[in-house]
DNA sequence: GGAGACTATGTCAACATAGACATAGTCGGG
DNA sequence: CCCGACTATGTCTATGTTGACATAGTCTCC
């Protein structure tokens, strides 16, 4: 049996509650699935061809607007069978990349102003994230999604994850722009005139 | 000026606190900086002869213990400068891969008694790691890394961040895998007998 | 009637990342 | 005395990922 991708396995994901085409394949990596797994075009359609190829996939074909045929994808039996055994697995991938805890790693070496507003605008971005959750989450709700036997119950499970884990990172956001503040100050402080002298005695070095 | 990767700025970030070797860089992309940014040594020896081309790194050079020179990496001026400007930019990286959401997402394609193992097991995985940044966290609070002057203040915030969100997702976890026993109690009362029939009556075909 | 957005499929080149391999000295335990 | 782990630097190949390009019909607003 043909080896999938992770990026294949989102796709059959993405497909296991019915047949999608590939531009609609493209917006849910965008929108309810890029949230937690993004991919682009030029991933998708070569990905779609592995998977049509393994046999997990399958497709109809009518006119589409362009030059090329519009194609409707859908799970095989097999593509079913492949999904059901990939999920139980433990997940393959851990890595996790975030570029503002990788900053506030080094804070030390930055502006505490410009610092300052780094948080408050990432507190932002946040809360605007948050407000999208919960007005999609009010919308599973009011289709009773929250049953288990409901065929979104994972897309709002998803949906509880995100509402349980988004403001207590806006807390800490606001938490670092106070911090920040209070750096500020106290970088001002110790440092009594306004000329060029660094007070390196705040400063040890440490292992 | 030539342009810095991700990668770049992260050995830059790693290396602000002091002069380190491409060996302890790859120890730290893999524990303190690698819970939220990691690479590959193959990734980071190259990056740092690119550094070290772009002038934001130098290094002192000695004899190792294999057939190749040992080398002790700093930041230069120009390095740190490049650092600062961009500490306080925002986040260009805003995608972010979760398998475990991803098979949250597809669930009603899944066996319930092989996710409830599944959520088990993630709930596990994040209360050891719980365990160890809690370990972490008692360790800096007592060289009062709290302060925000301390040069590891940086660190210690990273720390109070994944104190905070991590017990809302194991929480989430358990909550999912006593989901899982339900609906799996559910699926076989709506299947009386323990034959072939399939109940379609609870899966309504939904967009 | 024209400009721009949307539907829809795909390719291409460049860059990022992972995993395995290669080399060689030291240090500790069985 | 050998084996495996650790220190230390690097290369190689394969795969994953991004962003830009190409094509073309429809629909909507000005």
């Amino acid at each position: 049996m043909a080896t999938v991708s992770a990026l294949g396995y989102a796709l059959l994901c993405a497909l296991h509650r019915g047949p999608l085409t590939g531009y609609e394949l493209v917006q849910r990596m965008r929108k309810p699935i890029g949230y937690y797994w993004t991919a682009q075009q030029s991933q998708i359609y070569p990905e779609l061809a592995r998977l049509s190829a393994s046999g997990l996939i399958e497709h109809d074909a009518e006119a589409g607007p362009g030059p090329r045929q519009r194609k409707t994808h859908r799970l095989t039996a097999a593509g079913r069978e492949a999904l059901a055994a990939w999920l139980v697995e433990p997940p393959a991938l851990r890595a996790f990349r975030d570029e503002a805890i990788l900053k506030t790693y080094a804070l030390a070496a930055a502006d505490p102003d410009g610092m300052r507003e780094f948080y408050l605008a990432e507190a932002e971005t946040y809360q605007r994230r948050l407000d999208d959750f919960q007005a999609q989450h009010a919308d599973l709700l009011s289709g009773h999604a929250d049953d288990p036997l409901h065929p979104q119950f994972g897309a709002f499970a998803t949906l509880e994850l995100a509402l349980a884990g988004t403001p207590p990172r806006i807390r800490w956001c606001r938490w670092m722009a106070e911090r920040m503040t209070e750096l500020a100050r106290l970088r001002r402080e110790s440092t009594p005139a306004e000329g060029s002298t660094p007070a390196s005695r705040t400063s040890p070095p440490d292992g």
